[in-house]
DNA sequence: CACCAGGCAAGTA
DNA sequence: TACTTGCATGGT
């Protein structure tokens, strides 16, 4: 009765997903993420980044790295209240302050403050233990996963969201999981792909795909039925 | 001046 | 489960 209609659905949504992708690609170039030299800067940036834009982040960053602070072992004992002078230009510091602290005693912890020993767990075990320290929600924990430990997971951000929904790809109701689905169900599970793909959706979305639709030059236009991967 | 930026947790109903 | 609110700086 019913079972012609999802595949054929399925099927659409796949050849969707790529052909955005290949416009993007084109359109953009690949765009090399994630800026940072070192998985544990990677991390710090994360949770730095959260609501917040990239500029403000560097600023941050630029901090840490002048008080040598990017290395577990140093940042570990830090005192948190001049750490979060230091990460004031990214906003929320307190609070980011504490997170980034977190952070650290799950790596010190297990791990003896090496970044390298946690990113090899494996990423359903590594996932569940990075959601369990308080201040890394799904995004930042996959944003590990994939840009520091390299594992295919894919990134669902405030940016994919919209994009998804002024494409009508989605609803807007949807959560975190199913999104992120709705991309690992229909694409091959590469990293480097996944890397390439939720970098340029944040590129297409600080550009063009803003909250106020200014879709003049997106190269997303008309983009309906593409064809090609 | 208002609005936005690569979220998350805690509180409320 | 499904909203709502606090957290905060810097750019447009």
């Amino acid at each position: 009765m019913k079972k012609p209609d999802t595949l054929p659905h399925a099927k659409k949504v796949e050849l969707r997903l790529k052909g955005i992708y290949n416009r993007l690609i084109q359109s953009f170039g690949p765009q090399n993420w994630w800026p940072g030299e070192s998985a544990f800067e990677v991390m710090v940036g994360a949770i730095l980044t959260q609501n917040t834009a990239w500029s403000n982040v560097e600023k941050a960053i630029t901090n840490l790295k002048t008080e040598k602070l990017l290395e577990p072992e140093r940042l570990a004992c830090f005192p948190k209240e001049k750490l979060a002078l230091l990460i004031k230009p990214a906003g929320y510091y307190n609070l980011k302050a504490d997170r980034l602290m977190n952070l650290i005693n799950l790596i010190m912890t297990d791990d003896g403050g090496d970044p390298p020993l946690l990113l090899k767990r494996p990423p359903e075990q590594l996932r569940q233990d990075l959601l369990k320290v308080k201040g890394i929600g799904p995004e930042t924990a996959d944003s590990i996963l994939l840009y520091a430990a390299g594992y295919p997971v894919f990134v669902i951000d405030a940016y994919t969201r919209r994009i998804l929904g002024r494409h009508r790809l989605a609803e807007g109701n949807e959560s975190y999981e199913d999104l992120q689905k709705l991309f690992m169900e229909n694409l091959p599970h590469d990293p480097i792909l996944y890397n390439e793909y939720h970098a340029l959706l944040v590129h297409l979305g600080k550009h063009f795909c803003k909250p106020t639709p200014i879709c003049d030059g997106c190269p997303l236009e008309e983009l309906e039925a593409e064809p090609a991967f």
